[in-house]
DNA sequence: TAAAATATTTAGGCAAATCTAAATATTTAT
DNA sequence: ATAAATATTTAGATTTGCCTAAATATTTTA
């Protein structure tokens, strides 16, 4: 598989996640940044691939070869953005961009010890888990922090949009995977809400509590 | 800089050292396992990205440019090549074939980070020095075994040839860098040479001889 | 349900990196 | 110093992955 076929695989991994249905031709565009006429293209040289199932007018989806494909290009990702955070100290928002030209490396050996070297990590700096070397992906319980009540009590556990602009604005709250959280209130005009972290109160608004997940305890 | 400009530039930094001359457009092709006329295409468009000079039927030669750039290549590569053999258990007849994609991988904290991380080495897995953050590449004073003499001893600082065969061939007979080697007799008929090694006796072709580098002492 | 809007595919091109075969230049040897 | 051998370049194709513009299919909406 070349680099640009791992990323398709990848990025119609992910859409078939959100969406359940065969993937659209214009929704692999949107998320891969180039144009309808391109997918289509690969479309096709991956369903000649046995990749994915396509058939004209009706989108694609990946069989299970393609998505064990997709499952290991994707541990491979969240394994060297746990090496970058754990002993290279990156930042949580340095990671991905890295993370997205490591994850092409061939060679089945290298990212068995990475997993040995890293202790065999569960989740990635975002909170996101990563596959086993078997392809089984553990999903851990979690909910949004907005769809928390007042007195609600959790842990958090992941992001939803792993922005730049959103970790550098949980850095600076303090706001960091692992921390306890209790709701304290939650304004109805604007879904903001009022939390207790680290003893102190914080008020953050509707959307940053709509991309950070907890645990509830 | 694309992969393959980059594995060009690499390609001929190397030759550059054997000949001191301009590189030929067939010594890089062999090199690099490609045609002449491919070597041409290439070096025409690297010559108008002044990273190396190039007059036809003249060869090429870089510019400093050029040569800081493949050394930043180089340096990648041995870093990388520390990385597999100190951290992840690789064998160092293993750690060529994945530090060659490792090391285009773009990212000048990784690099730095990783220098840190593996506490700055001095020379890679097979006694080739690593070129420090500035380029700068500090070679120890280092001979062929082949041309030790009766009764000489040194250390054993590197390899001449990296294949897989030969440094299996070292392992199999216990030779490995930082051992001392003692001269016990060279064979004048086949160049071969009995040496002392981890206190036993050794015959070893006059081949394999002129494969190992050793620091006098 | 037919027109309008939207989505998708097809057709034709482009750039990078490679190749083969032919042309040309340089070097070697007689 | 000229012919033969070797090295290099040019010309013309090929493949991959992408693009634009036009054609076609599907979906939405009035």
């Amino acid at each position: 598989m070349t680099l640009s076929e791992e990323n398709y695989l990848k990025a119609i991994f992910h859409l078939e996640k959100k969406s359940k249905k065969g993937v659209s031709t214009n929704a692999i565009a949107e998320e891969m940044e180039t144009k309808a006429s391109s997918v289509t293209d690969m479309l096709k040289k991956l369903s000649e691939k046995k990749v994915l199932q396509y058939k004209p007018y009706q989108g694609a989806s990946l069989t299970k070869e393609g998505r064990d494909y997709a499952i290991k290009v994707i541990r491979k990702h969240r394994l060297w953005e746990c090496f970058l955070v754990e002993k290279l100290n990156f930042n949580w928002d340095e990671v991905h961009v890295v993370a997205e030209q490591l994850e092409h490396i061939k060679s089945d050996k290298l990212i068995r010890e990475l997993d040995k070297f890293l202790e065999f990590p569960k989740t990635d700096p975002h909170g996101d888990p990563i596959p086993d070397q078997d392809g089984n992906i553990f999903v851990v319980e979690k909910i949004l922090l907005s769809s928390m009540q007042k007195n609600d009590k959790g842990i958090c556990v992941g992001v939803n949009d792993s922005s730049s602009a959103f970790l550098k604005y949980l850095d600076k709250n303090e706001i960091a995977l692992g921390k306890t959280i209790e709701v304290i209130g939650k304004e109805e005009f604007d879904d903001s809400m009022t939390i207790l972290i680290n003893d102190k109160k914080l008020t953050i608004s509707g959307l940053a509590a709509n991309n950070l997940y907890m645990k509830v305890c």
